[in-house]
DNA sequence: GGGGAACGGTTATATAATAACGTCCCTTTG
DNA sequence: CAAAGGGACGTTATTATATAACCGTTCCCC
C-alpha cells in the first residue's frame, strides 16, 4: 500500500489519486472540456496530498520538474479551469486547494480542517446546507455559493494528544 | 436620519456605530483590555460601513488623516486586537473585516454576503452550528472555530433585479 | 521614580493573485 | 491547402494581502 495518512481512513492513496484522475478524464470527455496535460498534472498534484495545497506549492513542483517553465499565471489558470469544472475546491481560510470528492455532482464543499495535521475532510451533511437555506429564506437571501470551513482537531490528532 | 443603506433594515447608521463603540468601551473596561485611540478608531472605521472593509482600505483612511503615519503593521495589529476580543470578524473569502454584532457573547460569525451590493449580514441560526457539530461528532472531529460564508443576493438586490 | 511590559512607528520582506501581451497550435471553413 | 479564429500557455510586470524584525516611547504597577 502506497500510503499517505488520511485523517479518518487509512487507504491506498495512489489508488485514490488514480481514481480521481480517471473520473476527471471521463467527466471532461463527456462535457467536451479540455483536460490538457498541464491541467491534469495540476489536478494530480492537488490530489497527491489530502491536505490543502497552495498555488505556490504547486508552482514549486512544476518549476522543479525538468524542462517545464512555470510562472504564477500558469498555475492559476489551471486551477481556475479545475474549479470551474468542479474538480477541485478552494479553501478560502487557507488560500489553498483540494481535490473534490464528488466531481460532476453539483454540491458545495463543506470542510473540517485539522489544525494539527493539516488534513481537510470534505463532509456531506445535508443538514448543514439545509440550515443555511432555512436561515437565508428567513431574510430573503438567495444562496448561490456556500463556504463552510471548520477548524479543529481530527480524531487521530485528538487521540495523539 | 444619517443613513447608509443596509440590506435588511434601513436604520440610523451613525447611531449604530456609536452603540457599537460604546459596547466595545464597556466590554474592554470590564475585561481590562486596552481599547486605545488607534484601536478604537479602527473599530469605528470598520463599523462605519456595513460592508466588509479591507485592511488596506483602513490603512488608506488612517494615512489620509492629519498627522498620523500608518503602515500595514499598524492596521493589522489593531485588527488582531479587535479579533481577539471578539469585536470584529474576519471574512476569509473577501480578505476583509466587519464589526461583530454581538461582542462579548461567545459565538461564531455566520455571514451572508451579497455579491451585488457587498453587504454582509451576520446571521444567527443555531441550526447551522448544530448541524456542523453533529457532522463533526460523526467523524470524531473536535470543532474549534467555524467559518461560514454564504454568497448570493440579498433581498433588496433580488427585488432590484 | 524605576522596572517591565505593552504599544505602535518604521523598514523590509513574504505570500497570494492578476494584468497585459505575444506566440504557438489546433480546428474550422472556404 | 491556406487563411481565419480561438484556446492554451509562456512571459514580464504589477497589484493586493500579510508578516518579520527592530526600536523608541509610553504606560502601569510597585
Amino acid at each position: 500500500m502506497t500510503s499517505t495518512p488520511l485523517a479518518c481512513h487509512p487507504h491506498d492513496h495512489s489508488h485514490c489519486v488514480a481514481a480521481a484522475l480517471a473520473a476527471a478524464d471521463a467527466l471532461c470527455a463527456r462535457s467536451g472540456a479540455r483536460l490538457t496535460a498541464l491541467r491534469r498534472r495540476v489536478l494530480e498534484l492537488v490530489w497527491a496530498s489530502h491536505r490543502p495545497l497552495g498555488a505556490y506549492d504547486i508552482l514549486g513542483v512544476l518549476s522543479a520538474e525538468d524542462g517545464r517553465r512555470a510562472a504564477p499565471p500558469t498555475v492559476y489558470r489551471a486551477l481556475d479551469f479545475l474549479l470551474e469544472h468542479g474538480l477541485i475546491h478552494r479553501l478560502a481560510s487557507l488560500n489553498a486547494f483540494i481535490g473534490c470528492n464528488h466531481p460532476g455532482q453539483s454540491h458545495q464543499g463543506h470542510f473540517f480542517i485539522c489544525r494539527q495535521c493539516g488534513t481537510a475532510i470534505e463532509v456531506e451533511q445535508p443538514a448543514i446546507g439545509a440550515a443555511i437555506h432555512a436561515a437565508a429564506a428567513e431574510v430573503g437571501f438567495a444562496v448561490e455559493g456556500q463556504m463552510v470551513e471548520v477548524v479543529g482537531l481530527c480524531a487521530q490528532c485528538r487521540e495523539a494528544a
